[in-house]
DNA sequence: GTGAAAGCGCTAACAG
DNA sequence: CTGTTAGCGCTTTCAC
C-alpha cells in the first residue's frame, strides 16, 4: 500500500552518477561491463544501481553510438510447432545477454516482402536478423539485407549461393537414416509426402534423403508414391487420401513434417487403416504433435530450440555479419515412436 | 547489382526536410499524422518521404517526449496453441499502428517475477503490456504495474478485485454450455479435468460452468470423476489413467483444455476404449490440436487471435491506463468435432 | 500552419 | 582509470 499516486519518476544514469559519486561514462562503462573499470568503483556503482533500482533505457541506448540491443525475429505462415521453439530459444539467448527479441510476421511476397522487411530492419535498426522458413530460402531477401549491411542468421536447411550465417542440421542424412529405418523393417513400398512443392528453386533435403536411402536399397518409388502437403495439416489431407487410397497403398509413409503425418494417422483412420498395424506412419521434426497424438510418432528429433539460442548467439558473438559466413551444425536424433511397426517376413 | 559496399548511409528526419524544404517539426507532424498540417505540405512530404526511402527510427522517437511505439506481450510456461495465437493477433494489431511487439517468456515466481517483469517494463517503457495466463492472475503482479503506472491489458477468464483493462469471454457459461451438450446426447457419468488445482485462488471458470450444468440437471459427480491435469499433456496422462481405469468409469469426459483431451485420446487407447463409442472426449479452446488430432475433437471456440488483436487495441485506445478498467468480452462457440457420441436410450 | 530550439537518456570520442 | 562534452534522431513546447 505504498503511495498509489507517485508519479513514476523515472530514475535515470544521471542519478546514479550522482548518488555514487562518479560520472554518467562511468556509470555506462559499468552497465556494458566494460573492464576498464575498477573493481571498486564498479562494485560501488552496482551497489547504487541496486538501491536506486536503475534500470537502463533500451531506446536511449540504441540512440547516438550505442548499439541497438534488438534481435528481429522473422517469420511467415509458419507452422506453429516449428517456429516457437525457436523463438523461445532465441529469447532465451537474449535474456542473457541484455538484448530483447522483437517479432514479426510478414505478410507479403515478392518485393513487398522485401520493402516490409527492410521497414523493419530501418525502424529497429537490430544488432541482428533471424530469418525462418520460408523467409531465409529467398535469395532476393537475402541480398536485400546484405546490402543493407545487417547482421542476419537463416534458420535453413539448405544452403545457397552466398555467405550469409546459417544454423541448420542435416536434414538429408536425417531423412536418408528415417528412411533405412522403415526398410530395415521390412518396409518395400514407401510413400513420402514432401513438404516442397516439385518444382521449388530450393533442394529438398528431405525428400533427397529419402530419395538416396531408397536408392541404396534399390527400391523404386512409383510416382503415386510421391506426393506433396506444403507442411501444412489441411493441405496434406487431400494428397494422402489419393495417395493410401489406391490399389497398392504403401505399407509406410514418410511425411516431411509433424503435423502432416498427424494428417495421415487422420487419412488412416478414415480408411479404417490400423496405424502401425496396417501403414506404418512417420513425421519429422519431432515438435510437439508428434507427442501428443495417438499413436506417438516416429520421427526425428530436430533441436528447434537450440537453434533458435545459436541464431542469435551467433549474431552476439559477430558471426553474423555481411561478410561472415558462419554455419553451425547441429545433430538429430532418430525418435522411435508408436506409429511404426515391422512388416512380416514375406515378399 | 548495386554498388554492394556501400556504406549504409542512414537517412533522417534532417534530410526529409531538406528535400521537402519545411522543418524537420513538419515532417513530423506527418509522420504522426497531426491534422494540423496543410493536405498540400503533407503530400509534398509524403512523396519525399517515398522517393528518399525514409524510415523513422523507432528508438529516437521514444526518446523524448516521444511516447515509445512498443507493445510487450509477456507470457510463462505457455500453452504453446494458446499463446500463440494471441500472439499473432497482438503482432496483425501492432503492425497496423505503427507499433512493434517485444515478446518475453517469463522464468520466475514470487518476487523474482515481480522484479524480472519490472526490469522488462522499466527498460523497454512499452505503451502497454499484455498479460496472458497464468500471469494475469497474479494480483501481486497487477499491483505492481499498477505502481508503475503502465498501461496493461490482462488476457483472463476470471475477475480479480481491481480495474485492471481485461480481455475474456464467458467461459463459466461455455462450460456449462459444453456440459449440456453431453448430458443432452445421454450422458449422465461425465468426468472433469480441470486446469487448475482443486485449490487455486482463483476461480475455476470451466470447472465451475461444468458444475453449473451437472447440478441443474441433477447429476452427481462422484470425486472420482474430477481431477486436474494442469491444461499440459503430459501432467494429464496420469489423472486420467487413473479417472477412467476404473470399475465404473465416466461415459464421457471434459478437458478444460484440447491439449488434455488428446492425452484422453491417448489414455483411452492405452485402456481399448474405441472413441467416441466407449467413451467421449471433449476439449476446450479449439486450438490447433483440436483440428488435428484423430477424431477431431469436440470443443470450444475460444477466440485467441481476436484477443490478442483486442488486447493490443485497448492499450492504443487509451482503455488500458492504470485508472481504466475496460473490459472486453468476446463470444464463444460450440465446435462439433468426431470425438463425441450418443448414448444408446437406456437407464 | 509552421519552424527554432530545447531536450530525451544514453554512449563515445577525447582528454586528463 | 575516469570525467567532459558532444552528439544520436526524434518529439515537443512555444513562438510566429
Amino acid at each position: 500500500m505504498k503511495s498509489p499516486a507517485t508519479p513514476p519518476k523515472k530514475i535515470t544514469i544521471y542519478d546514479v552518477a550522482r548518488a555514487a559519486g562518479v560520472g554518467t561514462t562511468t556509470v555506462s562503462r559499468v552497465l556494458n561491463n566494460d573492464p576498464a573499470v575498477k573493481p571498486q568503483t564498479r562494485d560501488s556503482v552496482l551497489a547504487t544501481i541496486t538501491a536506486l533500482g536503475y534500470r537502463p533505457n533500451i531506446a536511449a541506448r540504441s540512440t547516438g553510438g550505442g548499439k541497438s540491443r534488438w534481435i528481429a525475429l522473422l517469420y511467415q505462415n509458419p507452422v506453429i510447432h516449428y517456429i516457437h521453439p525457436i523463438q523461445q530459444g532465441a529469447i532465451d539467448r537474449c535474456r542473457d545477454a541484455d538484448h530483447m527479441l522483437s517479432v514479426h510476421s510478414c505478410q507479403n511476397t515478392g518485393q513487398a516482402l522485401i520493402d516490409e522487411v527492410l521497414d523493419i530492419v530501418d525502424q529497429l535498426q537490430p544488432s541482428g536478423v533471424v530469418l525462418t522458413l520460408p523467409l531465409s530460402i529467398s535469395p532476393k531477401l537475402i541480398q536485400a539485407l546484405r546490402e543493407r549491411q545487417v547482421s542476419l542468421v537463416r534458420v535453413a536447411p539448405a544452403g545457397l549461393n552466398d555467405p550469409a550465417a546459417r544454423v541448420y542440421f542435416d536434414e538429408r542424412s536425417a531423412g536418408a537414416a528415417m528412411t533405412r529405418a522403415l526398410i530395415a523393417q521390412g518396409h518395400r513400398r514407401i510413400g513420402f509426402l514432401a513438404g516442397l512443392p516439385e518444382g521449388h528453386p530450393q533442394p529438398d533435403e528431405r525428400r533427397q534423403g529419402f530419395a538416396d536411402a531408397m536408392l541404396e536399397a534399390g527400391l523404386k518409388v512409383p510416382a503415386a508414391h510421391m506426393s506433396c502437403g506444403s507442411f501444412h495439416f489441411d493441405e496434406a489431407l487431400a494428397p494422402l487420401r489419393t495417395m493410401l487410397s489406391r490399389k497398392q497403398p504403401p505399407t509406410a509413409i514418410f511425411c516431411a513434417n509433424d503435423d502432416m503425418a498427424a494428417a495421415a494417422l487422420q487419412v488412416a483412420a478414415e480408411l479404417n487403416l490400423a496405424v502401425p498395424r496396417d501403414l506404418s506412419v512417420v513425421g519429422f521434426d519431432d515438435s510437439y504433435i508428434a507427442r501428443i497424438v495417438t499413436p506417438r510418432l516416429t520421427t526425428i528429433r530436430q533441436p528447434l530450440h537450440e537453434m533458435g539460442w545459436e541464431a542469435v548467439d551467433m549474431i552476439l558473438r559477430g558471426q553474423a555479419t555481411p561478410d561472415m559466413g558462419y554455419q553451425r551444425v547441429l545433430p538429430y536424433q532418430l525418435v522411435e515412436g508408436r506409429s511404426t511397426a515391422g512388416l512380416p517376413a514375406e515378399g
